[in-house]
DNA sequence: CCAGTTTTTAGACAAAGTCCAGATCACGCG
DNA sequence: CGCGTGATCTGGACTTTGTCTAAAAACTGG
């Protein structure tokens, strides 16, 4: 868990430093792929970073971008979030916090860590280990009955 | 919510009277997939269920396990658990509880709800109201370093 | 500039799940 | 009973998400 990042589109010196940081070779996809994840809070599937990245002009091709989403979530600069049979959302908080996701419209949106309290995590099994607790609270669009 | 079924291999009757008493119609097909679902304490994907059910002889389609798994989800009479991007779980216990997902072997394992206390439950945004709280504990096998 | 490693790529492939149109079944009714 | 109607089931085509592979390209340290 590391501090809320600035949530500003990041320049591209914002951008190699950060992957530099999180030991991740810099390469011109993955700073195209870094700049869409963190240009601002949102939660993006990897459809939808493919569109994005290749919205002018082919910057990167589907392998390269799931391969980088993979790789970024391994290195811990992003968030996997699993919440929709479908498909992954990939979150560029890595804060802890937590999500609402709304079943009607897909809709995914966060929860700050400190406005719900888990208490008595039980411990894992023996021979394994605590990797991340994820909290989804699922909603409906309320009936208009 | 409800209190937890017994969870002994059910009679024909049983079965029955469980898909009734959730407004379901209670056809041979759903009669199998019933059996398979509540055998026992387990969680199976869908594939799962289509082997388990057609195991000996063919007793149900693809096209019907997907629908019926559906169906018996929409009318809570089993839970989906969703913690791997690849599939879908269905969980025959629909009493509160939440899980362990070994993301290294794919193991589902249950948590009694009194095992784990959540405060402040934040309320839903306004135009929604909540469905369920998923709550999963990732864990690794230990590391034999 | 070269050899070796890392990264990227197109496209084939795989797995989970959905859709469809026709066949089948179940049940109330005359 | 036999019928008609609606619900259910079915095989198979299809879609979508994601993975794999083998070769091309790019980058690295000498």
């Amino acid at each position: 868990m590391q501090k809320r990042p600035p949530r500003q589109p990041l320049s591209q010196q914002q951008v190699t430093d950060l992957l530099t940081g999180h030991d991740i070779q810099p390469t011109q996809q993955r700073l195209e792929i870094a700049q869409v994840l963190f240009a601002r809070d949102q939660h993006l599937s990897a459809d939808d970073v493919l569109k994005q990245v290749n919205q002018d002009t082919a910057r990167a091709s589907k392998a390269t971008v799931y391969n980088t989403l993979g790789l970024f979530a391994a290195k811990g600069l992003i968030r996997e979030v699993i919440v929709d049979p479908s498909r992954v959302f990939y979150d560029p908080n890595t804060c802890e916090h937590h999500h609402f996701y709304n079943v009607d419209t897909g809709e995914l949106m966060d929860i700050d860590a400190d406005r719900l309290a888990l208490m008595n995590l039980p411990a894992p099994p023996t021979g394994t280990v605590a990797d991340g607790v994820d909290v989804i609270i699922r909603i409906r669009n309320q009936a208009t009955a």
